[in-house]
DNA sequence: TGACGAGGAGTGGATGGCTC
DNA sequence: GAGCCATCCACTCCTCGTCA
């Protein structure tokens, strides 16, 4: 049997355009080019397995480890007595902070909410001889110090790789709460859909430019963005506020999109919303009486623009084979009657918020290719046949080629009767000529009114109209 | 009261600099 | 070159404040 495994998060730094183009520096320059970046990264990577292996301590799990909701852990308020020297540089020495109230139990929404690990609080492992400076400089007053704490004190992420000095253990309280920040929303943004939408299509812009990382938009192109928002709309909205919308747009792109998939429903393309045929409402409406849909399934707003941004992630690249597990039965997720497509797979999608950190770690992905039961357990020729075969099957399952794609796509045309030759027709083979994501998208859309509105927007789209 | 936005905490990975 | 530590960066999760 082989088991295909999802993608390896690389062990390389993604290029960052931003380093770059910070100048010709020498370490700019190693960045910029990938060959110095793995003299490092590669013994830095071994190094870090040694260590992890000397240490008779498990890798650094790639999920946080998560605790009820009562055990969220809060620091006392008191000053621990090893206080750092104030942060330099700050020239206004900050107002001084009231004394904490006493300790108590927050139960927020969320945790009301919580019944189990789902709601629950996001705990470091380590987080009890861990005081963060940051936390500190922050109740003395210094609203941006999350630099100068990074630049001065050991912060939790990097006392966790650094394994011989961790930072001084300090009192703490387990239910501390935060005090009040004082209300300053006068620049609070206000989001409707002219402003969301530009700030999409600006995004859309840099990622088109290549200032985009794996998830995200650059430091470059988060300043691109910045400064041509405040130059379209006129609004004064910082970086944060930006970056925080898109995150929210984001999230509910993945929250909306894990729901369609998981639930195998469909989208209506002509309402964004959720389509499903008769006898599944019916079936939701008994069970779901006494609940309404949560807001967090609703379609978000300009979802072609949210596709566009966050429905190709790279993490999606492709899978890897690897061979494994050829003598054991392994327990399979799918075999050849039930294979899973690979962009509907279901398994990250237990909650909008799961998916959205799923989507964001390139989730591990197993699917079988099932294999005949072998007659002789050693017969390596055997082996290679079985091999060859699931090989064989997997590639009759594969995707049709741009060409087959092109060609179906010539055909929905004629189908949809647009004329060859005309404006609309060239429009359409122009761009699902150009883009894959343009093709699979126009052969997935099931009215001629979706295909044509897709055409139309995204050669908008590429055309800046 | 729920939706929404702001902001802090914490995480994980990559890389730079220093020392041996 | 390896080991160690610090720093940077982008991200998610969570809490809290505001507002309709």
């Amino acid at each position: 049997m082989i088991r295909r495994r999802g993608s390896l998060r690389s062990p390389l730094r993604p290029f960052r355009p931003v380093c770059a183009a910070g100048g010709p520096s020498a370490p700019a320059l190693r960045r910029a080019r990938p060959s110095l970046r793995r003299s490092r990264a590669l013994p830095h990577a071994s190094r870090s397995l040694r260590r992890s292996l000397a240490a008779s301590r498990p890798l650094r799990p790639s999920v946080r480890i998560r605790r009820r909701p009562s055990l969220r852990i809060r620091r006392r308020g008191s000053e621990p007595a090893h206080a750092l020297p104030p942060p330099v540089g700050r020239p206004d020495p900050p107002p001084p902070v009231p004394p904490d109230p006493p300790p108590r139990l927050r139960a927020g929404p969320r945790a009301a909410a919580a019944g189990g690990p789902s709601g629950g609080r996001t705990v470091s492992r380590a987080v009890a001889p861990c005081i963060t400076s940051a936390h500190r400089l922050e109740e003395e007053g210094c609203k941006d110090h999350k630099s100068e704490a990074h630049s001065k004190v050991p912060t939790l992420a990097s006392s966790s790789t650094g394994s011989c000095s961790p930072p001084p253990v300090c009192p703490y309280n387990f239910r501390h709460k935060r005090h009040k920040a004082p209300a300053k929303m006068n620049n609070r943004a206000s989001w409707d859909e002219p402003t969301t939408k530009i700030l999409l299509e600006m995004c859309i812009e840099q990622k088109n430019q290549l200032n985009w990382s794996d998830r995200c938009l650059t430091k470059l192109g988060w300043r691109n963005v910045h400064s041509r928002f405040r130059a379209a709309t006129g609004l004064q909205l910082g970086m944060k506020q930006l970056q925080n919308k898109l995150n929210n747009l984001r999230r509910q792109f993945f929250g909306w999109r894990a729901l369609e998939n998981s639930s195998s429903l469909g989208r209506d393309t002509q309402t964004g919303g959720v389509s499903a045929d008769a006898t599944y409402w019916e079936q939701e409406q008994q069970d779901t009486q006494a609940r309404s849909q949560p807001h967090s399934v609703k379609p978000p707003p300009f979802l072609d623009l949210l596709f566009e941004l966050f429905g190709h992630e790279p993490q999606d690249r492709g899978t890897l084979l690897s061979a494994g597990g050829i003598r054991e039965g392994t327990p399979s997720m799918g075999t050849e009657g039930n294979f899973v497509d690979l962009e509907d797979d279901p398994a990250p999608a237990t909650s909008a918020r799961f998916s959205a950190r799923a989507k964001s770690k390139r989730p591990v992905r197993e699917y079988s290719v099932d294999s005949p039961t072998k007659k002789r357990s050693d017969n390596l020729e055997q082996y290679i046949r079985d091999l060859s075969d699931s090989v064989a099957k997997r590639s009759l399952l594969r995707a049709p080629s741009a060409h087959e794609q092109l060609n179906r796509c010539l055909e929905i045309l004629k189908e949809d009767g647009i004329e060859q030759g005309s404006e609309l027709h060239n429009q359409a083979m122009f761009s699902c000529g150009q883009s894959s994501d343009c093709r699979t998208t126009f052969l997935g859309l099931d009215t001629k009114a979706a295909r044509l509105s897709w055409i139309n927007f995204y050669w908008n789209m590429m055309h800046k109209k």
